[in-house]
DNA sequence: TTTTACATTTTTGAATGCAAAAATTTGGAT
DNA sequence: ATCCAAATTTTTGCATTCAAAAATGTAAAA
């Protein structure tokens, strides 16, 4: 198995929440099921902990990172400032075809809406954020916006979504389309910001870090 | 010697260009040098190519990351971006205090820009915008503003820097330094961006980039 | 019963050893 | 002399080992 290859599985049991916020890190057990010794898993623990989904205690192992309401805040604005930009850049340098496949995103996610699919919901709005950052030509961003959305993939998820949040949601993704279409990338990247804005609003208010901490607190007590 | 310790002055190495992008990283001259054994060493590179600073090739080894002028381009995008929305967050947010600490470090640049010492002038400007995105208040984003930053600082210092653009900058930064003293976030992040890109055409102009692939294509000729 | 000092076990972090892959050198054929 | 193949050396990637640190358990004293 490949370094990458072994950095992505880790990557994967963690944001599929497998081993969860805060909790510790099994090394012989991860070990064990990965079929590779304690160096390699190692090397790609530590890659993980740069990438923030791992922190690392000197002397004391590795946990699963624990974000509080001010990391999620922080990472929701970041990723608005990657958005906007990507929203931007996507205008200049879009082509039709690649407009059609986002629409046809579009469409797709409208219909998974109407059948109250929420899991199929937020496949087709990933893969229309995931598309618009990819429309704007520049991998370093594609990178940076990956990495950003990978830490707060759970909250987003996990946060209750209300029938009227969520018929928000899809008007403000009709303007993205719309925006989109008319290669305007200034409004584009302010309906963008906005539409975070909201999901983020969500997020916190939930609770969601705060809930974790709880949890966490709980069980070491 | 920790872990992060190890990987920062690998960093500095490479920041330094002390090993010359596209170089390759000699495994054992480091360890030595570093007086650490392979394990923490690979540790260390691994982090580092996450960054993007290091380029691993499997069963070959490592080498210093050479940057294409795409890549370039794409960095100071992303860098533009960041800076834009640093400048942004900092105007909500930046007490009394940090304004008159920039505006000393802005002060401070400008002298030596009229003492025509080039080293102390980017010493400052780094401060300066270092200091705006410290302003902002968001680890997150300071964090890969500085990951952002690493990868181009050298290009940026390496470029010549003519009579004209050198006084056309300090002007911009006058500009940087009002709209702060302003709480103009709009207007500071503009300028930002503005700055940024005549930075980058500059960069790109002097064609950085493509010198070292040439110097490596000798060196491997 | 609770607390504290000590011994034991476990876990971590790093050095070493080993097998596989790549690079280099050597030797032979043209 | 040049080119190609085989042998040798070097380097890489990983498993293992070892010392140090932390966690755990135990027993004695308050």
């Amino acid at each position: 198995m490949l370094h990458e290859e072994v950095v992505g599985r880790i990557r994967a049991i963690l944001l599929d929440g497998e081993i969860p916020p805060g909790a510790r890190i099994p090394e012989r057990e991860l070990c064990e099921r990965l079929e590779i010794s304690r160096t390699p898993l190692r090397e790609a623990l530590k890659v993980l902990a740069a990438e923030g989904l791992v922190q690392l205690l000197p002397h004391r192992g590795s946990r699963a990172a624990k974000l509080t309401d001010k990391d999620m805040r922080d990472l929701f604005e970041v990723c608005q400032g990657l958005e906007a930009l990507a929203g931007e850049l996507a205008c200049e340098r879009i082509t039709d075809v690649e407009i059609g496949a986002i629409a046809a995103a579009h469409e797709e996610m409208v219909r998974h809406y109407r059948d109250g699919d929420l899991i199929q919901y937020y496949r087709g709005n990933r893969a229309i954020h995931e598309g618009i950052v990819a429309a704007a030509g520049n991998p370093a961003l594609t990178g940076l916006y990956a990495s950003v959305t990978a830490r707060i993939r759970r909250a987003r998820y996990v946060t209750p979504m209300t029938p009227q949040r969520w018929a928000f949601a899809v008007s403000e993704h009709e303007a993205i389309l719309n925006a989109l279409q008319r290669r305007d990338g200034a409004g584009l990247s302010h309906i963008l910001r906005a539409h975070l804005r909201h999901k983020r609003e969500e997020v916190l208010q939930a609770g969601f870090a705060e809930a974790e901490a709880n949890d966490l607190a709980l069980r070491i007590a």
